[in-house]
DNA sequence: ATTTATTTTTAGATTTGTCTAAATTTATAT
DNA sequence: ATATAAATTTAGACAAATCTAAAAATAAAT
C-alpha cells in the first residue's frame, strides 16, 4: 500500500462520512488538491485491488477491506497527534502536517506501542474519536453549537474545521475543549451567539459557532 | 528530498566514512540492493544537485551539502531509535527498521522537541553517536574487542555489526553495552578470547570479538 | 603489452502517479 | 425534449526511480 492509495483511502472516508453516500470525483480531485482525471486513474487501481467499489461515472465507496485500511490510517494520523500534543508539547493547531506523514509508518508493533504509551487516548486533540485497533469507532452525541437551543448547555468537545487559522483563533479567545458553554442567546440575523463560556461572557459568530462541537449536559 | 535521494546520501556517507575515499558505484548497489546502473542514474542527479562529486568511472564523495543532509538523516534515524527503545521499550534488535522509515519525516521542530523529550542523548541504543543539530559527531576512542592487548580492560560501548541476528545473540549470552570487558586470553589459531565481562568468564569467537567496540579504562 | 575480467555508464523500457486535452456521460435548464 | 452545462473518463504524455542489455572505460593477469 503507497502513501498515495492510502490517502486516497482517507480522503474518501472522510469525504463519504460526511456526505453518506457515493463519493464524486471532483470532491476528492477538490479535497486532495489534484485533478479529477488523477483520482479517475487512481480510483481504477484501487477498485481493481478491491479497496473501493466504483461504477463508472456514479462515483466510488470504499469496500470493508477499503475501510478497514482507511480507519487504520486515521487511527495512526489522530494517535501521533495526542503524542505530539501530549509528549513533545506541541499545540494543537501544528500537529497535523506532521501527522499526516507519521501516519504512513508502517509498524503494528509501533502502533500499539504508541497506543500503550498515551494511555489508550479516545480522542485526539481536536475531539475526534480514534478508531480502535479493530476499526471501531465511538459514536459520540455531539451537535454543532449553532444548532443547539437557547439556555441549553453543554461542553465542547470538538471542532469541525481544525485548520491552523481556526485553531488559533480558538487560543486567542481562550476557547478550549472541556470547557462549559450555556447558549445565552441567538441572534436570528447573522446566526451569532451570545454564550456563557466558563466564567465568562461572550459573543461568538455563526460561523464560529458552526465549527464547535458540544455534547449537551443534564 | 526524496526518500531515496535521502537514502543514497546516507549510503554514500557510510561507505565514505569506513573507507575514506571515494566510493564506487557497485559498493552502492551492493549496500542499497539496487542495480549499478540504478545507482548511476541517482549520481547523476544528486551531481546535478551539487550533493555528491563525481567524475566518470571515479566513484562518488558527498559535498559538504551532500554531508549536512547525510549528518541530518542519520541524526533523526539515531534519535528516533533512541526513542523507541527508552519511551516505547522496543529492543535493541527492532528498532532499525522502523527507524528507517521516521528518519524521512520533514520537521526541524518535530527533532528539536524529540531530542528534548529523549534529554539530548549521545549516542543511539547500538552505541553510535548521534549528531548534532549543526551537523557535528561526537568522536570516542573505541577500539574493536579483538584488536585490544591482553590484560587491558575496556567498557563495552558499541556494536559494529547491528544485525538484528547479532544483537539477539548479544543478548542472550548476556552481553550488553555498559558491561565491562577484560581480554584474559587471546587464542592465536581462530582469533578467539577469553573475557572477563562484569563477574563472568566467558569464550567469545574471533568474529564476535571483531564486531564489539570498547573504550579503554585505567 | 595485449588480452581478459571487472566496473561503470549509456540506451531504451517499465511502473507509478501525475498531468492536459479531448471525448463521453450525466445533470440542468429552457 | 433538446440544448447546454457540468462531471467523469479516456488517450496520450511526462517525471521519477527503477530495470535489462549492451557499450565503454578501467583494472588485473598473463
Amino acid at each position: 500500500m503507497t502513501h498515495s492509495e492510502e490517502n486516497y483511502l482517507k480522503t474518501i472516508y472522510h469525504l463519504g462520512k460526511a456526505q453518506n453516500s457515493a463519493v464524486a470525483t471532483n470532491a476528492i480531485a477538490d479535497q486532495m488538491d489534484t485533478k479529477p482525471s488523477s483520482v479517475t486513474d487512481m480510483i481504477k487501481k484501487l477498485s481493481e485491488k478491491n479497496l473501493v467499489h466504483h461504477k463508472k461515472y456514479q462515483g466510488v465507496t470504499l469496500s470493508e477491506k477499503g475501510k478497514r485500511v482507511a480507519l487504520s490510517i486515521i487511527r495512526k494520523h489522530r494517535l501521533w497527534e495526542v503524542f505530539l500534543v501530549e509528549k513533545l508539547q506541541f499545540s494543537w493547531d501544528e500537529v497535523h502536517e506532521i501527522a499526516e506523514q507519521l501516519e504512513h509508518i508502517k509498524s503494528d508493533k509501533l502502533i500499539d506501542k504508541l497506543d500503550a504509551l498515551l494511555e489508550y487516548p479516545k480522542f485526539d486533540p481536536h475531539g475526534d474519536p480514534i478508531p480502535s485497533k479493530n476499526g471501531l469507532l465511538e459514536e459520540t452525541a455531539k451537535r454543532l453549537l449553532n444548532e443547539v437551543e437557547i439556555g441549553a448547555t453543554g461542553v465542547c468537545m470538538g471542532v469541525k474545521d481544525s485548520s491552523s487559522k481556526f485553531l488559533k483563533f480558538l487560543d486567542k479567545n481562550a476557547i478550549a475543549l472541556g470547557n462549559r458553554i450555556k447558549v445565552l442567546d441567538k441572534e436570528e440575523y447573522d446566526g451569532s451567539l451570545k454564550i456563557q463560556i466558563e466564567d465568562r461572557l461572550m459573543h461568538i459568530s455563526g460561523v464560529t459557532a458552526s465549527n464547535l462541537y458540544v455534547e449537551l449536559i443534564e
